[in-house]
Formats: structure tokens, sequence, C-alpha cells
DNA sequence: CTTTTATGAATGAAGG
DNA sequence: CCTTCATTCATAAAAG
């Protein structure tokens, strides 16, 4: 349970040192303080490989099901059914949920076809997104309205805030005390998780996975 | 949304000290200017693509688990090399996440204006409360309208736990607030929404897989 | 330092 | 669509 964002508050970081992100170009916007250090593009690269990662995590988790259940033809998707309700994966909450909680490959399904921009979420339309993702675990057509709905929703909230708070810059433009210590070396963790090592020592290595996470540093 | 990343050293935090950090990870460069290293978007939509990769490598971990179960100590060692500092249970807490605190006059202000009765504080209020509060310690409006949401759901819920001993009298009712505990008896769930949380496919339910999982952070 | 508690935030679902 | 509520999760703060 180390807290790494647990590191003493008052700590004057080195600003110049903790540009973690190898790679990443520096904007200099001559209207605001503000830089993006990874672009959208970069980033949608990132958005990418990571999908390919879990793709691939994916495909062999059903594979694995396959092999797993040759006592059972039943097949893999009727291993959720087997499901002690009052365990969870957490290894916590020993109680009943009444709410449906999306699986991770369920979400991952869900915002990929978010992100593809149909945002009408027609009658069919939902019906068909329901039998996929039953596949990966209990839902109902209800459960996918409302998360389009809610989805939406958010996301235009989020927008909204983000901009309005761009008149915020100014009280930075300032910076009042530059041995603030706002940034702490291990605030961030650059998101090299290309260093998990979960995949190789499996020998789950995938040439194309492997490349795709090597170059997220 | 999340543009309170930074709050200074709560309790003491003089205004001079509260600059307006917009939040993400930022750093002075050399001219003394602090820039944004990764936007807090940015960083909220690596955050769950992540988690999505190691929830998945988590459903594998327990896969093996259970395929190499038969043969004891490989599914043991196994499980050490899942470790990544920066994943842990339920596919969440991917990085350090910080939270806006309540300077002490903020939170008196707040509790003053919530005591006042208005449960529920327009949009316009909020902005109003929020320009006060703003000149206490950074602040959002997000952080306003999440601070009346749970302070009325708590508020609601003590008085429920209240009759917990007292089964039987209804004389302890003490209704402060005319909308009581209006716990809609929802027995009925549509088809069968049962309860599922990350790696459900799977749901080997095997304690020493998810315990291994867990102790990564 | 570890464990517990308090509470800010995220989100599925209901209402309008 | 938008707002509100209930519940849950994660973490800062407090307790041990």
């Amino acid at each position: 349970m180390m807290e790494w964002n647990k590191q003493p508050p008052q700590q004057a970081a080195q600003p110049e040192e903790m540009n973690g992100n190898g790679g990443g170009n520096l904007n200099v916007n001559s209207g605001g303080m503000f830089v993006k250090v990874m672009t959208d593009e970069q980033m949608e690269v990132l958005r990418k490989q990571i999908a390919v990662y879990a793709s691939i995590c994916e495909q062999l988790v059903e594979l694995h099901k396959s092999l797993t259940s040759q006592h059972d033809l039943a097949g893999a998707r009727l291993v959720n059914l087997y499901c002690d309700p009052l365990v969870t994966s957490g290894g916590h909450k020993i109680t009943g949920r009444q709410r449906w909680t999306p699986t991770p490959v369920q979400l991952q399904i869900l915002e990929r076809i978010f992100d593809q921009g149909n945002g009408a979420p027609s009658k069919q339309k939902i019906k068909e997104i329901t039998a996929e993702l039953c596949q990966h675990g209990q839902i109902s057509e209800t459960n996918v309205y409302n998360w389009f709905q809610n989805r939406r929703a958010r996301s235009k909230r989020k927008q909204q805030a983000t901009h309005t708070n761009n008149a915020e810059s100014e009280v930075e433009t300032e910076v009042e005390s530059p041995n603030e210590k706002k940034t702490k070396p291990e605030d961030f963790q650059p998101p090299h998780i290309a260093s998990s090592r979960a995949a190789d020592d499996l020998c789950f290595q995938n040439p194309e996975a492997s490349s795709a996470m090597h170059s997220m540093d």
C-alpha cells in the first residue's frame, strides 16, 4: 500500500527535471503559460497502442477460457454464471450489488462505440450492442441506454468546465512562489506501463504488443 | 472538472500560496512559467485506458492461477511477477489522484449556507458561492456542487441509521428535512442484473490470486 | 508505519 | 436532453 503520492508536501521540486515525458514536444503557446507536452495526436497514438495491447489480452482471455473449460463444453461464456454473487474480484464487498457495473471489457467496447461518433443510440443499435456486451457479462438494453445517456451528458459537461477554467491561467501567470511544491517528483508517473512484465513473464509476448508498449515511453 | 488537482497544504494555506494551479501536472520551465505536462483530460483518458488493460491482465493472472494450480508452485511464482506499482485492484487508481480539500474557512461558509436550508443550490447559486469561496482558496464550481451533493446524501443517511437500534420506536424519527429517507423498494430487477465486477467473466474466485494482485499497491 | 475514518469524486439509474 | 439521487470508490486526514 505504498502511496507514492504521499511524498512530503513541502519538498521543493526541481522544476526542470520532471519532464519525464521523453520525446514529448513543448509547444509554447504565446498566449498562455500552458503548453502540452503531449499533443492530441500523440495521445491518439497512445490510445491506440493501449487498445492494441488490451485487445490482445482480451483475445488471450477468450482463448484461455476455452482451454480451461474443456471439461465443460458449455463454453467460455458460461463461466461467469458460476460467479459467486457474494464475492468479487476485488476480494471485498460481500453484499450483493443491485446496480449494473460494466466490466472492463464491456466498458472498452462501449467507449469505442461512443468514440465512433454515432451519437444516435437507436433502439436497434442498442439491441446489437447489448447482444455483443452480453458475451462479456450480464447486461440489459436499459443499461446500455443509460450508459450512453450518461456518457453524453457528462462528456458535454466536462468539456464545458474545461473551457470555463481558462481564465484561471492568469493566476498562474504571476508565479508567486516558484519554490511552491506543487509538483512532487512522483506526483505523476508517466504512463510507461510498458515496463509491465506481466505479459512477458507469462510468455504472452507478442511482437506487436511489445513494440506498441515500448514506443510509449 | 478536474482542474483542482493541486491543493496546497490545506489548513494553514495562505492566499499567496494558493496559486491557482489549474491542475494537471505542472512544471516550471526556465523562465519561471508553469507548464502543463499533461492535461487533466488526457490523464483521465490514459487512466481509464490503462485500467482496462490492467484489468484484463488481472483476469489473465487469475486464469493462469487456475491453470497452474495443479502444479502449485508455478502459480505462486507467477503472482509476484505481476506487481505493477501503477495498477491496483478493480483496475482503478492508476496514478495518484489529488482531490480538493476545503480550507477551514471555506468549510465554515459552506456549512453556514447549508444550514440555511436551501437544499438545492441552483447553478447560479453555485457560481456565487464558488466566487466567494475562491477568495479563501482554490475551488471550482464542481467542488461546490459535489460538496452539497455529498452533504445532503450523508445528512440523510445519518438520520436513517439512527433508527438502527430502535427498530420499533417511531418516536425517534425527528425528521428535520421534509424529504426523509424515501427508500424506494425497487426490488425488481429488469431481466437479470447480476452483481458483477472486473473480471467477472472469469470468476474463478481464487482468493490467492486476488490477494496477490491486490498487493500490488 | 499501518489501520481506520471522513469525505471528495465517479457513476448507474430515475424523474421531468 | 438535463438534473438529482443513491451507492460506491479512492484517498486525505486522523488514529493507533
